[in-house]
DNA sequence: GAGTTATATCGGGAAAAACCGATATAATCA
DNA sequence: TGATTATATCGGTTTTTCCCGATATAACTC
């Protein structure tokens, strides 16, 4: 696990908040309507909610997926991500021993 | 606490170092001399160990203090600085539940 | 096949971070 | 008092990040 790789991937507002959405994605996007949420939220719902361009979501959502906190599935045309959450678990064990 | 802030602060590779460092004083800077390890070390110590400019550790730690994961003393000429764990385990605590 | 939709990637301008050297401040000591 | 030592701050250059528009790729539809 590359530490600061993940630390650099938490340190901007955007990309916490879409890990935040993705917590609770059926609150988050009442919209999604193409797929149930277990493969996760597509990007262009995403991009929406964040009000930004849909590049920098993309690249966003890679930066992330990087970082292993989120994971992507294939589905048509559409890319699914949704969260890594032994990721996070990790983290918080190596925050707890190992920084 | 400002998670943005701390992320932002831990996302730096130097700093991530300072951090280890100051977990084991003892063994980490054998040269501190000045003082017991209870109030930390001191900017000093920190640079030679860096190998980076005075002027940039010192804002490096200011960066850490700033993000509340270091707090420091002034003892004479010296200011002393040390990790504050409870940032630690809050942060663990935030990641486990609020990101 | 051509046209449409969803996403990824590429190139670049603006803003922030990473450092540095020089200087300022603060404490000590003769 | 002036000289020395430790740290902080200031101004600037280089590198990285942010975020965009344009373009490429991939899947679907007719």
């Amino acid at each position: 696990m590359k530490q600061l790789e993940i630390f650099k991937a938490l340190s901007n507002k955007t990309r916490l908040e879409i890990l935040l959405w993705l917590k609770d994605p059926a609150a988050s996007f009442p919209e999604q309507v193409h797929a149930g949420f277990e493969v996760g939220v597509c990007v262009g719902e995403i991009q929406k909610k964040a009000g930004l361009t849909q590049s920098t979501v993309s690249e966003y959502l890679s930066i992330l997926q990087r970082a292993g906190l989120v994971s992507s599935t294939r589905v048509g045309q559409w890319t699914y991500y949704k969260r890594n959450e032994e990721t996070f678990v990790e983290l918080s064990k190596i925050i707890e021993s190992d920084i």
